[in-house]
Parts: C-alpha cells; sequence; structure tokens
DNA sequence: GCTGGAATCCCACGAAAGGGGGATTCCGGC
DNA sequence: GCCGGAATCCCCCTTTCGTGGGATTCCAGC
C-alpha cells in the first residue's frame, strides 16, 4: 500500500544520450518523483527490470534493435502493473494505435512542458490515461461513427441486413434458409443482392465489412 | 479567423436549474469564455442553435426527453464544427463510448473544478479532446488487444498470420499462393492449421475473428 | 389501378473451398 | 546427432459458393 509520501519511480528508455539525462534529471530532482533508471535501448531496461521493475515507464518509440511499441509489448506481458507511457514525436495513427495495442496508457508528445510532463507521470500512475491534447483527440475521433452510409453505397433492406448479419457469423446458406425458415434459393438471392450493393464478391469482403462497420 | 481575445462562445445544456445557472455563470464570469445559452432541454436548445450555434456545448445526458446523446447526434448531424463536451456524472463504458459514437469530442465528470473546467473547454476548443482522467482510461484500455492468446488458443505462426490477414481480405488460395510465391497446396496446408488452431470451420468465421482482433 | 421494390422460390453450371490423408526440407534446441 | 515444429508441396473427394438467368406474390405510393 503506498502514501503520499512514497515517490513514483520512473524509468526512461530513450536512446539519445541527452533527452534520456535531462529527463532523469528532471525526475530525480523533482518531489514525489525518483529516477531509477535511464536506458539507451529496450533490451537493456528489461533486463534491468528483472531487478526491479519500475511503477512507470516513459518510453521513446524509435529505438535501436526493438521498437518502443514491442517493448511495452514484452513489458505489459511481463509486469503488468507498469504503467507505460509512449513519449515520442509521432503523432501518426499507426504509432498510436499500436502503442495503445501493445499496452501503453499513456501517449504524450516531446514538447510537453516538464511541468506538465511531471503532472501527467503522476495522473498515470492514479490510474489516468495522459494523452497530449491532439493524441486524446485522434483517439476519441475512431469512435465517431462511419456516416450512415458510406459513399456509393446502397443501403441494404431489412432482410438483406438480416442475412448479412448471418453470414457474417459463418453460417451456411442452408442454415440461413432454416433460420429463417425461408428456402435456400431465397436466401442466395438475397445474398447476390448484397454483393451487388456492397460492391463484393464474397462473403468473407462482405463480412468484413459487415463487422468493421458494426464493431464500430 | 479567430484570435486570442475571440472568446469561446458555450451553450449549457443541463436539466438542474441550480446547476445550469452556476454554469452559466462561472463561463460568462471568465474572461475568454461567453455563455450564449443555457437550456434545460436538448428540444429547446436544438431551436436556439438554429440562430446562432455556440462554439462549444456543454451537455448533460441525463435529460428528460431527448437524452444528452441523441440531442449530440442531431447537433453534430447539423452543425459538424460545433464541439460537444459531455458533462456527466456517469462513468460507465456504455454511455461513454455511445457519447463519444455520437460525435461527442470531450467527457468530463461533473466533479471537475471550475478552473479545470474551463480549461478544458479550452482545450476541446482548440482542437483537443479533454477527458477526466478515469475516462481517458476506460478509453485507451478498450484498444488493448485482446490477451495474446485466448483460452483453448495456439498461437498462429509467422507464415500463417500473413496467410489468415490475406485470407481476411478475401483473396482466393491461388491469389494468395501467387503473392507469397508458393504453392497452392502450401496454401491449403496452412489455412487447415489456421483453422485447427482458431476453431472454426471456414474462411469467413476466421477472417471475422482475425478483424475483431485487429481492428480493436 | 399501375408501378416498383421487397421478398420469395427455382434451375444449372463452374469455380472455390474444406477435409483427410501423406511427404520432404530446413533449422534450432536439447 | 536426433527430434520437432515450421514451411513447403501433392492428391482425392465432397460440399459450398458465386453467377446468371427467370418467376411469383405482396404491398405501398403515386
Amino acid at each position: 500500500m503506498s502514501n503520499d509520501t512514497d515517490p513514483i519511480s520512473v524509468a526512461v528508455v530513450e536512446d539519445v544520450t541527452q533527452v534520456r539525462e535531462g529527463l532523469a534529471l528532471l525526475i530525480s530532482s523533482s518531489d514525489g518523483f525518483d529516477a531509477i533508471g535511464a536506458y539507451d535501448s529496450a533490451e537493456r531496461a528489461i533486463e534491468a527490470f528483472a531487478t526491479r521493475p519500475p511503477d512507470v515507464v516513459l518510453m521513446d518509440i524509435g529505438l535501436p534493435g526493438m521498437s518502443g511499441i514491442e517493448a511495452t509489448r514484452l513489458l505489459k506481458e511481463r509486469w503488468p502493473s507498469v504503467q507505460v507511457m509512449m513519449l515520442t514525436v509521432y503523432e501518426d495513427d499507426d504509432r498510436i494505435f499500436r502503442s495503445l495495442q501493445a499496452g501503453a496508457t499513456g501517449y504524450v508528445l516531446k514538447n510537453t512542458s516538464p511541468t506538465d510532463l511531471l503532472h501527467d507521470i503522476s495522473t498515470l500512475n492514479r490510474g489516468g490515461s495522459p494523452m497530449s491534447s491532439s493524441i486524446a483527440r485522434r483517439v476519441v475521433e475512431t469512435f465517431h461513427a462511419t456516416p450512415p452510409s458510406e459513399p456509393g453505397e446502397e443501403p441494404l433492406t431489412k432482410r438483406e441486413e438480416e442475412i448479412l448479419a448471418l453470414l457474417s457469423e459463418g453460417f451456411r446458406y442452408r442454415e440461413i434458409a432454416d433460420k429463417l425458415t425461408i428456402g435456400i434459393e431465397t436466401v442466395r438471392t438475397h445474398i447476390h443482392h448484397i454483393y451487388r450493393k456492397m460492391h463484393v464478391r464474397s462473403r468473407t469482403e462482405a463480412a468484413v465489412k459487415y463487422v468493421r462497420r458494426t464493431s464500430r
């Protein structure tokens, strides 16, 4: 059980010496924070964590050898309670999402001020997910429902939607027909129409489109 | 083109009079903010926006009549540039995600301090996505990849993963074989292994599992 | 009352996909 | 050096799909 006076132990993984040491200095010289390690590669950091894992890791993405994203995945596997905050210059969707998928719970840009960074570390440690504002916006935007109909996509009828749903679950024509108590030929006809409207040529393509559309 | 001196116009939608007026007072009495309206229902707010939509809307969720989430959807449809921030006591996943899907770009809890709230409004207006820290964490957690292996799921080899990805895009065996410059029989063998490991019996089932796993 | 879309059913044909075998080569770990 | 997994290739046989027609019924909107 920790209390107010327990400093947050922080490790830095960053290959550029100057940045790494600057961060370590900032952290160790701040009240309530304890820099317990600064490493120039993910491999070295992981090695050191075997002895003592930190509360929080500031992780660069562009590292020599194992990337910061890969390292995050490994870290979270071995030490699930370690909180990883990506600290990087990248703000492309791909890196953001792969980082979060890997288990990072914070994602801040390197242009963050020292004060804000310390604040973010402490937020992370308290169970929040600090993100630079542009990052947060990107994350939130992935939730926005896609417009009712994609350009050029004709809407499906009720019955077609129904059949598409079953199709996506892998049911055979025969099974769909039985479920809906209609003939298999009817099912085939509906599916033809679905394919034409969705511009696909196989059930798999249709299913993938459907799943992407429904599961956000 | 706005500049530093243009106040951010804010509307409040909140059915509890005391809260509504408190917010309006806070906003109108703060530098850089302009309370242009406070409404006790979504319907009334929408009516008023026809005359002048605000930059930012603080939206309660639990409203009489149309819910704040429904209202957000409508608002974003008619005035896409309006920034909606949910301001609520709820922090269940369902309300959070439905709000974000509806187009909200901020989600803060009502226990937020006045200072922080003003800061959040301004962050929202600058293109960020302010979220209370517990909310941000929930949002981020939805990105976490499902544990490396679901119970009873054997891991796929590199080659199998590769083929599964192509399979999910709807490529035929022949096309996959050509892309990877291997024989079609090899493709078939890999796919058999994939199906066995994933406990599925068709490419569609495999594709759906794959898509759900990768696209969050 | 006509028109058109939705939903239903039918047929035939060829192309894919799925299931079950078996086999070889390569490589890394014990 | 042996073993096992990964990756490769091969064959046979059955089922399911995808495509391209055509047809009927029902109902709502004009």
